[in-house]
DNA sequence: AACTAAAATTGATAATTATCAGTTTCAGAT
DNA sequence: ATCTGAAACTGATAATTATCAATTTTAGTT
C-alpha cells in the first residue's frame, strides 16, 4: 500500500468548534504530523467494544453509528457522530475498555491520534482540556435529555423526538425549503435508537406519512410539517 | 444569623476522589477561604431548573436528587448523587441554564464555589481540569449504561439494575454480611428513575420479595439474594 | 434485466405496562 | 395518643408495545 500524502489538520472539520481550536498554527501543525489518516468503507468499525483503545479518532467525514450489543447479540445504536466530532475521548482519561463498537455508515475519513501524543498535547495547552470538558457537558446534556425521554416518553413522541434530532444533527434545507435529513438509516436502526420494535417503529413512520408531518424518498427522510413534529415530541428541554 | 465556623477543605469527602484532589494544602487552603459552607433541609433546593447557575456545589453531606419537569408538570428523577460529588460542572463552561432542578432529599451540608474562582482554580494547576474531564468521562459512561438500559430493557430488568445500582452508590454491609441500602427512596422515585408507574414498580418489589431476591424494613431495602438479582437484570457492561 | 437476500410492511395476536378506583398502611403534626 | 394526608398497595381494565408469521418492496449483484 501507497504511503498516504500528508495531510493538514488547518482544513479539518474538526477543528472548527472542536478541541483543538485553540492551538497555534505551530502546534497544530505538530498535531498533523503526529496523526494517521485512515478511510473505512461501509460497515468496518474503528473500535469494537471490550476491546483495549488506544488513542483518539477525529471524524474528518462520514458518519459513524456507535453499538451496544446486548447479552442475546442484539446491537442498539447508543449514538451517531459525525464529520467534526471526536471518538475515544473517555478512553484516554480511564483504562475502561470500549463501551461500544463503532461501525462506519458510509465510506469515512478518520485520523487517529496515539493516546500518549494526546496527553501530551493537552497538559502543554490547557485551553485544549477546557474544550474537551466543554465537549464532554454538552455531550452529557444531551444525554441528560435522552434519558429524560425514556423516562417520560411514549414510542410516538420519542419517535418525533428523533426525527427532530436528526434534522438538528443532518438536516439540510433542500431547494424548496424542506428539511432534508442527510443520513440513512435503516428502520432497524431507528428502532434501536428509540428503544422499540422495528414493527412499532414502521407503524409509527407509517402514521407520520399519512398525518402529512414527514415525507420519504427512498431511504431519504423529508420533514414537511415541524410544528406538528414538534408539538408531537412534547418537548420538555 | 450567625457566622458559620471556617469549615477546611481538608476533611470534606469531596476531596477525596474529587477535582481537587491533586491541590497543594495552600492551593486547598485558597479553595477553602472562597467557599461558602451551607446547610440545607429536606426537601429545600439548590437550584431550580431553567434558572441561571452561578458556580459549583460540592456535596459534603446528604444525597440529593436531580429532577426534571416534564410539560405536565411530572417530576423524574434524572441522578442521584451524594456526599463526595459535584453539581453544576457543566455550568461553569456553557452558559445554558440548569436543565434540572437540585433536590436535597434529608438535611445536607453542601458548599459553594463561585464560577469565577473556580474557573481561575483550574487555569493556575491543570490537573484540576484533568480531574474533572476524569470525572465528567465516568458519569458519561454511566450515562451511556442507563440509556441503553431503556433501549434494551424491560421493567422488570431496569428495575434489578436499579437496585443493584444503588447497591453500588448507597449500599453498606450489615452486621448479618446483608447488603442494606442506604437511601430512603418513595414508590414514586424509584419509578420514575426506571420509567415506569408506581403501580408496575410496586407490583414488581413485591415480586421480588416474593422471590426472595430482597427483603425491607421500612424504607429500607436489603439485598438477600444477589446472584439472582444479576441474573434478572441481564447485565450489559 | 433477472436474481437474491435484506429490508420494509401488514395483520393477527400476545405480552407488557398504564390507568383508574378503591383500600390499607404509615409517618409526621397536633 | 390521635389525627390526617400522603404513600403504599390491590384489583380490574384499557392502552401500548412486542412478537410471530406472512408478503411485498428494495437494492445490490451477476
Amino acid at each position: 500500500m501507497k504511503n498516504k500524502p500528508h495531510l493538514s489538520c488547518e482544513n479539518c472539520a474538526s477543528l472548527a468548534e472542536g478541541i483543538f481550536c485553540n492551538l497555534s498554527s505551530p502546534e497544530l501543525d505538530e498535531v498533523s504530523h503526529h496523526k494517521i489518516n485512515n478511510t473505512y468503507k461501509k460497515g468496518q468499525t474503528l473500535f469494537v467494544q471490550g476491546n483495549h483503545p488506544f488513542g483518539l479518532y477525529c471524524i474528518s467525514k462520514g458518519n459513524i453509528k456507535l453499538t451496544k450489543a446486548a447479552p442475546d447479540g442484539k446491537e442498539t445504536i447508543v449514538r451517531i457522530v459525525k464529520g467534526g466530532d471526536f471518538l475515544g475521548l473517555r478512553s484516554l482519561f480511564s483504562d475502561d475498555n470500549h463501551s461500544v463498537t463503532a461501525t462506519v455508515m458510509e465510506d469515512s475519513e478518520v485520523c487517529f491520534i496515539d493516546k500518549k501524543f494526546i496527553l501530551k498535547a493537552i497538559e502543554k495547552n490547557p485551553s485544549t482540556a477546557l474544550n474537551i470538558i466543554n465537549k464532554l457537558t454538552r455531550d452529557m446534556g444531551h444525554a441528560d435529555n435522552k434519558l429524560s425521554s425514556f423516562q417520560q416518553k411514549n414510542v410516538r413522541e420519542r419517535l418525533a423526538e428523533l426525527i427532530l434530532f436528526l434534522k438538528s444533527s443532518h438536516g439540510v434545507k433542500d431547494s424548496s425549503g424542506r428539511w432534508k435529513i442527510e443520513l440513512k438509516l435503516t428502520r432497524d436502526e431507528m428502532a434501536t435508537m428509540i428503544g422499540t420494535a422495528n414493527e412499532t417503529l414502521i407503524r409509527f413512520m407509517s402514521e407520520f406519512k399519512e398525518a402529512g408531518i414527514i415525507e420519504q424518498e427512498g431511504k431519504t427522510i423529508f420533514i414537511s410539517d415541524e410544528k406538528v413534529l414538534i408539538d408531537w415530541a412534547n418537548i420538555n428541554y
